[in-house]
DNA sequence: CAGTGGTCTAGACCACAGG
DNA sequence: CTGTGGTCTAGACCACTGG
């Protein structure tokens, strides 16, 4: 008898792998269809598309029906940075989080904001600029618009003690986004704020979300100096 | 009847999604079980996990054996980003791809970079420092380290044409690697050879790779001035 | 039009962990 | 110990697309 069946998929995900790595399968090259792998390792044949459909996601697998399965000649990486809350972030890192709330203003955005976020040009929506410690030490400085019409709660909240990043997650579902990472110079705020020199450079994350046709909200998150986002390939 | 059956997993999912982001299932609660939910919408046990797994690994979900499934509290966004070919990548838009070698060496690497990639101290690797162009404009400036204990057909490369980015793919395939991406201020070296000022925010990938447990190549790119890198969320 | 992957099903057994 | 998700199977039909 063989081993336990269980989590079978894997084995043959690792194997095919293995054959990938090994340069047994070459890049450009047709593998076996799934009907043939399903005999070789004894399984059924959904066992061996589960097994391929997780590869062909990461990129490794070209599938084409009729055409049938390649290994990828550039395989794109795909890396994926999961982006959690900054609070679980700081104490996930065994550090101390606070939320200190800078500016609250219900006011029309400039031209840029109003058009990403879809939103009517004259329309109020509400700002918040905050800053995100870790152990008193500043850790992001927010820049955040809030579209009112998709999260009507927020005008009664004060953002004091919750963040925004929190408060929205619970009260504001999206149903999709977009980020962007990038690079930008300290302003004199920012250095001010973040206690650095003016024109070091700083990483930033913009994030705008979208519940159906209507933006939730618009965020741009300068984190201190040196700071990195990681991801494993 | 129902309309075909075709996708079926697909419409279960987005009425899950619906659910979710219309609150009908609350962030925390139960949810019903896979079983129910399959009676409910007409389709096999099987439909409905696939279905709520993938849902699972956006985070949106926490299933677990006799707990049952939950809507997650504080979601963990997951971006994920296709990190491909600098060619494709600037081909994509539209430009022309040059690459151009500027310094190509065997030469024993600095500590930090033997350690990270658990090389013998003394050990010589290959270093390839190197401009990627687009549309006659740099793109952004190389600066890598291969083992040619890992890759040793590196060695009667001359990396003058092909970029060692897509050398590397070709010829030596990898298991697992790390991606991190952060912020740094031109040095005079970035600043020429990427036109831009000396000190002016410039957005940086550093990525590691490895075979089971030779690392193979770690590279350092540092971009041209307002480079972004964006993904949907 | 025929070969390949994509999906569905009904039923089964198993792993895991809550109670 | 029992309920829930995790996985497997054999067989079927369908969608897509290359030849």
């Amino acid at each position: 008898m063989t081993k336990s069946a269980y989590r079978n998929w894997q084995r043959v995900q690792d194997e095919v792998l293995r054959r990938i790595q090994s340069r047994e399968w070459k890049p450009g090259e047709m593998i076996p269809h799934e009907a043939a792998l399903a005999t070789e390792f004894g399984c059924a044949r959904t066992t061996v598309n589960r097994a391929l459909r997780e590869i062909a996601e990461t990129g490794l697998l070209d599938r084409r029906r009729k055409a049938g399965t390649r290994v990828a000649e550039q395989p794109v990486a795909k890396a994926t940075f999961d982006i959690a809350v900054i609070r679980q972030e700081v104490e996930t890192r065994g550090q101390r989080y606070q939320h200190r709330l800078i500016e609250r203003a219900e006011r029309a955005p400039p031209h840029a904001v109003s058009a990403a976020m879809a939103t009517a040009p004259g329309a109020k929506l509400l700002y918040l600029k905050a800053l995100h410690m870790a152990d008193d030490r500043p850790y992001a400085l927010e820049d955040r618009w809030i579209n009112l019409e998709a999260a009507p709660g927020a005008r009664d909240e004060a953002f004091a003690e919750t963040s925004a990043n929190e408060w929205l997650l619970k009260h504001a579902p999206y149903t999709h986004g977009e980020i962007v990472f990038s690079a930008t110079s300290a302003s004199a705020d920012d250095a001010d704020a973040l206690a650095c020199a003016a024109g070091a450079a700083l990483f930033v994350l913009d994030r705008l979300t979208w519940h159906r046709d209507l933006s939730v909200t618009k965020v741009r998150l300068v984190f201190a100096k040196d700071h990195q986002v990681r991801a494993a390939l």
